[in-house]
DNA sequence: TCTGGGGTCCTAGGACCC
DNA sequence: TCTGGGGTCCTAGGACCC
């Protein structure tokens, strides 16, 4: 009863090179919101030794040496083409787990006879449907499934899918006895410092430590590990979305504010943000927070900290949201330091239809502000985000994002559509998804 | 000049209760 | 000299993930 983890292959960096085939071959990287860091490398970028998540300022010259093309994330555009390899990959079980945007398990328990040519079959055909290539692992938990999945984007023998699960056990043991400690889902850098301290080194040493000794050792998490290295399911696969506990809305600013209206004017607009995620979820919060900081990378200015929660009568009204992340603003901030990033974090979140009854609360005020906060989304759907706000939350330039190189939401906006010249040429054609 | 954003889970320790 | 035992809840911080 395998599980599969599907994972498509340099996930952003592949959606540019579909819908602009000239960047084919060439070093591509994808940087991160203000075009801060590096998020997503093509196989070439990742072959001239650019690491994932380094600081795209430092790797300027190398980037003009090699010609690398960089581009802003277009969260518009992967999350539209996630969504049309989910939907395929759907058909394949009815039981599905999607992880992150580019990866999602699959129980192929049961419903498969063949999970192995099952594998096989959804890495061509999310090729065929979609223009992504795949990785596909096969084991029979979830730690195991993802090493397999490793395995299959590592080792040209398995030409993008392992059945790990159905291998000899010498075998598959060999594969674990070749793969470095961290490489196991769970085991971070630090736990990987820690494991090597104790001999522990490669992903075979952790399948034979003892589970009672890593847990006195370390924790029950990494306890679990270890028995799903060995075979012991102690994941489950969670289909459906699941319930969110906190909804997050944060972003470093473009350059640092001191003065403490700019900062009022972000964080009423995070509120907003916020606000909207919660009622397209249709959730309320318990309480808001605000945190705010200085740049820790700046050890030449004087660095600062705060954060405070505030409780909230259970609300998705993003005027309440706003005052209340205003008021904790305040208490938090100190004059004199120069911040560069804040942001809003909602909890205690509770379904809008499971609200407790409060005596207290005005019903018709209530209904008022359901139909304001749907009207204000309505419009704001339609009509562009920020086309109705809180005047709170200003207009200033500081704060919009750098996002200089990002390519068109080819698949999301009428106005932004791929346009096939009178000739598309074959590879145009080829890479051009349905 | 320039260093992301959004999540989850676990643990230790303090406050508090009887 | 000497200061219990058992429990819950909350929070901050650390670790991990993509």
């Amino acid at each position: 009863m395998p599980i599969a983890l599907i994972d498509c292959n340099n996930f952003y960096a592949s959606c540019e090179q579909l819908f602009q085939p000239a960047l084919l071959g060439r070093p591509v990287v994808v940087l991160s919101n203000n075009d801060g860091c590096v998020v997503a490398r093509s196989a070439e970028a990742r072959a001239l030794g650019i690491p994932m998540g380094a600081p795209w300022h430092t790797l300027k010259e190398l980037a003009r040496r090699h010609a690398v093309v960089a581009l802003s994330s277009n969260y518009a555009l992967y999350g539209d083409l996630s969504d049309r390899v989910m939907r395929i990959l759907s058909r394949f079980s009815p039981c599905q787990e999607v992880y992150s945007i580019d990866e999602c398990f699959l129980d192929l328990g049961g419903a498969q006879p063949n999970p192995a040519a099952c594998g096989r079959l959804i890495h061509r055909e999310i090729r065929r449907l979609t223009g992504i290539t795949v990785g596909v692992g096969l084991g029979a938990t979830k730690t195991l499934a993802k090493f397999a999945n490793h395995c299959a984007k590592k080792r040209p023998e398995f030409a993008g899918v392992c059945p790990l699960f159905e291998m000899p056990s010498r075998e598959a043991d060999r594969l674990l006895a070749w793969a470095p400690v961290g490489e196991i889902w769970g085991v971070g850098r630090r736990l990987t410092a820690r494991l090597e301290k104790q001999g522990i080194v490669t992903a075979l040493d952790l399948k034979r430590a003892a589970p009672s000794r890593i847990r006195a050792a370390f924790s029950v998490t990494l306890e679990r590990t270890v028995r799903e290295l060995n075979g012991e399911a102690c994941l489950g696969l969670m289909a459906g979305p699941g319930t969110r506990k906190q909804i997050l809305s944060s972003r470093s600013f473009g350059a640092l504010i001191s003065a403490l209206a700019p900062l009022e004017e972000a964080v009423a607009a995070y509120a907003t943000r916020a606000g909207e995620k919660l009622r397209r979820q249709q959730l309320l919060a318990g309480s808001i927070g605000v945190f705010l900081r200085t740049n820790p990378f700046r050890e030449d200015l004087p660095q600062n900290q705060g954060s405070l929660t505030l409780p909230l009568p259970p609300t998705d009204d993003t005027r309440l949201l706003a005052q209340t992340a205003l008021r904790a603003l305040r208490a938090v901030y100190r004059p004199g330091f120069a911040y560069q990033k804040a942001g809003v974090c909602l909890t205690d979140l509770v379904p809008a239809d499971r609200r407790q009854g409060d005596l207290f609360v005005d019903a018709a005020q209530e209904k008022k502000s359901r139909s304001l906060m749907a009207a204000m989304d309505a419009i704001n759907r339609a009509m562009g985000s920020g086309t109705v706000k809180l005047l709170a939350e200003g207009n200033d330039p500081r704060r919009a994002m750098r996002a200089r190189l990002r390519s068109p939401r080819y698949t999301t906006r009428l106005d932004e559509l791929p346009v096939a010249r009178t000739e598309p040429s074959a590879a145009e054609q080829r890479t051009l998804p349905p």
